[in-house]
DNA sequence: ATGAAAATAGTACAATTATACTAGTGAGGG
DNA sequence: CCCTCACTAGTATAATTGTACTATTTTCAT
């Protein structure tokens, strides 16, 4: 019976410490690394590499598709799961694009947790309720002729940026103050961010950010 | 040596069950029990209450504000530490007036965790760096003259439910047909929220419902 | 039963956001 | 070299939100 590497990441310490101790008492994980955000954990595998990767999608200084879109291309024969809080279908059908190899809501039981890592492991992906409902609403929604969500994701450094700024409840207009820019050019972004992330107003701009990690 | 027993309320399973693991290797916990929910909180310590209630402030069916309010009216020997995510000062302070015990970040270290499980159970209270800003903060702001955000935290069942489908991206119009209620109506109800709660555009309340858990 | 708080509904106006376009410049990749 | 994309900036208008009030009815607790 082959036993497993497994590293995490997570910036809730509590969150993450408690994992460390579960995962510890799994009979086929062999040892356990923890990091508080995506960096370091870039630096963990670097010296040594895991078997898997357990990765929070919601995490500051480096979010978790950031990390994901490196640990792949530096280090692919790591295999991924990505923890989330939310069913937050527009980016797990990115990162399924990406090459993420499970995704697990933080709300699952620990034994499948357990499943899953040993799937990843050996069979390469985990395939689970999460991941079939997101496949069956992309299918739905684009015979809908609806809004197809996956260009999207490729939000860039000033659009999130200003994205951060508008969570801090200034406004368009200072916004373009604070960064010297004018107030087009900051609606502009802002519309293209909403484009992007396929919604239509400032509630969903702000749920984007919570859900992305991109605040708090 | 005194032992403890201890109760976890939180809705992310994988969380909650690797909390019963720490918890259970701490030398003076005894007895750990969990649930995913206030309510399911308040059945188990309605059959026998623990020394210590650790609740999860951001939690759906009740959330982990009324869940205490609860506790703290009907078992107030219960002993509660509150964990959240957001240092949100608005309610810590509210929650303090409550008389809730504790109030740890998710992200503090498990030994923080296990040193507060002691003291609330056996002096009644934890202060530590988190509790100490807030207290600052209060009075700074008290002498500033800024909006004194105390009065707050009686948001109302009706306002939640506004709160929340304003959260589902819809415009007052859109909620004033949902309930059947007047569009000034909605607005008003809105506008008591964000005095309530010390906001003054959509981008706060989101937040809000976020970091109080009143969202997914 | 009486007062307080919550829920309802209204008016009016200011400010901000949302939509829909065009367009120039600079950087990087094929 | 050319093409694309990010970034910049603009105009114009519609829709929604934000502010500031008044006022009636219901509900609930003392």
């Amino acid at each position: 019976m082959r036993k497993f590497k497994v590293y995490i990441a997570d910036d809730h310490t509590l969150f993450r410490k408690a994992m460390v101790n579960l995962l510890g008492s799994f009979e086929r994980v062999e040892e356990v690394k923890d990091a508080e955000n995506g960096k370091d954990l870039l630096n963990l595998i670097k010296y040594d590499t895991p078997d898997v990767a357990i990765v929070d999608l919601q995490m500051p200084v480096m979010d978790g598709a950031e990390t994901c879109e490196q640990i792949i291309k530096k280090h692919p024969e790591v295999k991924i799961i990505i923890l989330t809080m939310h069913d937050s279908h527009k980016y797990i059908l990115h990162m399924m694009e990406m090459g993420v190899h499970a995704f697990l809501l933080k709300n699952t039981e620990p034994n499948e947790l357990e499943k899953a890592i040993y799937s990843v492991a050996e069979k390469d992906f985990y395939h689970n309720d999460l991941v079939a409902s997101v496949l069956r609403k992309n299918i739905t929604e684009k015979k809908a002729g609806q809004r197809p969500h996956f260009k999207h994701a490729e939000i860039t450094d000033r659009e999130k940026e200003i994205l951060v700024l508008i969570c801090r409840e200034l406004t368009i207009r200072e916004i373009g103050q604070k960064l010297s820019l004018s107030e087009n050019t900051v609606r502009n972004h802002r519309v293209n961010i909403m484009e992007k992330i396929g919604v239509n107003n400032t509630v969903g701009l702000v749920k984007y950010a919570y859900e992305a990690g991109i605040v708090s």
